[in-house]
DNA sequence: CATTTATAATTAGGTGCCATACTATTAGTT
DNA sequence: AACTAATAGTATGGCACCTAATTATAAATG
């Protein structure tokens, strides 16, 4: 993701919106500033897997799984809870295979399916560097209260209600 | 961009916790929520913009440019302003200018520089797609007040104050 | 003033996502 | 049972970004 590194001050936003008047400058404002942080935040974040040699489509599969170990899931359903295309979980999956952090098996049932599982290398290498992840994130909250957080929330929450009419 | 499709739930997140003491859920949710909100929305606007057969990149690209029509800017300014790389830069214009939107211009002073200005072509299709798409943020924000909407600012500001730390 | 260093734009090659189309298998219909 | 439709996984090709290396020019330095 990216967005603008130099957002508009409120004094271009207000010229700009003179010569376009659907423009609402703190909508405008606001939106850009979310995006901004968003796809700093999302930058931090790749910046620290890469470290684990690892992608974020890669470690969101890896998470999914992690939440129930035991489990195999198949990769439309992964596919699906990550985000992302079958045919990019296809390209995540041949990745994490190489790696041997996955594996692929067969499904006796259904020949069309399979199952992808945490190898116990797989799941070693979530146990060593989810403590990294996981700090990291919460050093980059410590600023925020609780209130302000489920504040924030609920404010994120307004958007998202917003954004289903585009969606249709 | 994108992130988790499938958010964890407070239930989850607790579990999870266990596993990994590192873990601060509130935290984890929020940062989440946003990433998710972000993707969304930055999804949204790519609709926006394939409807009008430009991508992220070149559209802001365009925008910058529009800020001061008249004035010409150098690539790499250009660049700095968006946030891409100046290779990329050099690509994004390569499409701009097929289309006819932008011109390259030598820059007299200096003979390693060129100056890059919108055409009239670029003028026109920029001020025939933004009201839709400043409609659309406007429309996207309508749930929002004054108030709620500097809130949000606000907590997006602590949060890129906790990035700093990630750039160094 | 010759050489090094810095800057501007570009080219070449890689990654990660997408959309589309294909193959194999299963389920649904008549 | 034969035919159609739906589903699962994958292969292919394209787009937008990246890094690293290349070329041209300008500025700084001994």
């Amino acid at each position: 993701m990216f967005y603008l590194k130099d957002l508009p001050t409120d004094q271009t936003l207000k010229e700009i919106s003179k010569r376009y008047h659907e423009l609402d400058p703190s909508a405008l404002k606001t939106c850009a500033a979310l995006l901004r942080t968003g796809s700093d935040l999302l930058t931090a974040f790749e910046n620290i897997l890469s470290r684990h040699d690892l992608s974020q489509g890669r470690f969101l599969t890896l998470i999914m799984l992690n939440r129930t170990p035991d489990k195999a899931i198949n990769p439309s359903t992964l596919a699906q809870q990550v985000g992302v295309k079958r045919a990019t979980m296809t390209g995540l999956l041949d990745g994490l295979e190489k790696k041997g952090l996955v594996k692929r098996l067969a499904h006796q049932e259904d020949r069309r399916k399979i199952s992808i599982q945490l190898t116990v290398v797989g799941k070693d290498a979530l146990d060593k560097m989810l403590p990294d992840y996981y700090s990291s994130i919460a050093q980059l909250m410590k600023d925020l209260s609780e209130n302000e957080k489920q504040n924030l929330n609920s404010l994120l929450k307004k958007i998202d209600q917003g954004l289903i009419l585009f969606k249709e």
